[in-house]
DNA sequence: GCGCCTCAATTAAACACTTGATTGACTCGA
DNA sequence: TCGAGTCAATCAAGTGTTTAATTGAGGCGC
């Protein structure tokens, strides 16, 4: 159980302390992060925070990263065929689902972003990144031909991202309505599994 | 410029506070909405606040109140005829555009929701509401021809919805996506101006 | 008109508590 | 012994809320 050197165990506070604000800053927002609580939750000191992090503010970078990190391994998903484009949405929608607090904080560092340069500019580099995957699979799948090869695959993965980003929000995510969004997505696209393609 | 009245003098008191303290949350978000801000931005003293507002609780309430109805006032826009649908997208988007606090404010609500409940109680209110102008929208238009008469209409209003609400997100509402996406949601709809309808 | 009272409105100054950050001592493995 | 790691205790600056006092407009008897 216990770490065998020094390294791994100093790695696994630092994971341990970010997690703690993490999961604080889904169940409490930004507004309610509190150093301390972190700590607690963390299983130390107040100071030992500190030593891991000299500044809140850097605790929360932590966060950051540790919130992109994890959206990124699932955007980077690599399924099997022509329905990529089918699976990715599902990928994100099953993410969101199963770890709500994700979605939750990636919406508070989305708002955060508009009083904090640093977050905007790696939430913009992310999405860029995201557009352009979602630009490719559309690409390809038009290829193919499961979806309409005179989609502009600009404007479809834009529609895409702002569907998928909209469930950051709990008043969207929490009802029926993102899954009626998405399932209208795929019958416009066409990758909707009971009517394959055309 | 004086007030008439005492209740007036009470009633642009009031307002001046919320409204205070609606620039105080889209400029810093809850995280800093802070009492002595808000009375100070007002031009009265903190413990005048607390007169017309025993609680900061209360007061976010009259904030939530505030931004709600200035929504609302955009949803029951009365645009003339078939292209109602159209007018609908377009006047929210010219609503986040011309006032971004108040997509800032919406989103910070949304949030929030998902730890007050009752702010989420009015949130899905809201949220029901338009929902149903939407697709009566959506059938109406599907009567009069100008979109495919087979869509389902729940399924397009909650696309049109989460599409929308995505715009509260300053890492969307910025960049040139969002207009994009809305686009290719009148492209799909077939409500986009350049092919009228089919 | 004039003195007296009332009361809504407003304020300066606390009050009680929180919060991010620091300090200095202690632990313990190498 | 040395130094990375940890903690109890502490600090300065907030932070929502309250209190006690002041102001000034309106009512009322005279």
């Amino acid at each position: 159980m216990a770490p065998t050197t020094r390294t791994a165990e100093r790695l696994d506070r630092k994971t341990a302390l970010v997690q703690a604000a993490y999961r604080a800053i889904a169940a409490e927002g930004f507004e309610g992060l509190r150093t301390r609580d972190v700590a607690d939750e963390a299983g130390v000191n107040v100071a030992t925070l500190h030593y891991y992090f000299p500044t809140k503010e850097q605790l929360i970078r932590g966060v950051v990263e540790y919130t992109m990190g994890r959206f990124r391994s699932t955007l980077e998903s690599r399924a099997a065929s022509s329905d990529q484009l089918r699976s990715h949405l599902h990928a994100v929608r099953r993410l969101i689902k199963n770890e709500p607090q994700l979605g939750i904080v990636m919406g508070e560092l989305a708002l955060r972003s508009a009083r904090d340069p640093a977050i905007a500019r790696i939430m913009e580099e992310a999405n860029g990144a995201w557009h352009r995957t979602l630009r490719a699979l559309l690409k390809r799948a038009a290829r193919e031909g499961s979806v309409h090869p005179e989609l502009d695959t600009d404007d479809v993965a834009a529609l895409l991202m702002a569907t998928l980003t909209s469930m950051t929000l709990p008043t969207v995510a929490s009802g029926p309505r993102i899954d009626q969004a998405l399932r209208q997505l795929e019958r416009w696209l066409g990758v909707n599994r009971s009517r394959p393609s055309n």
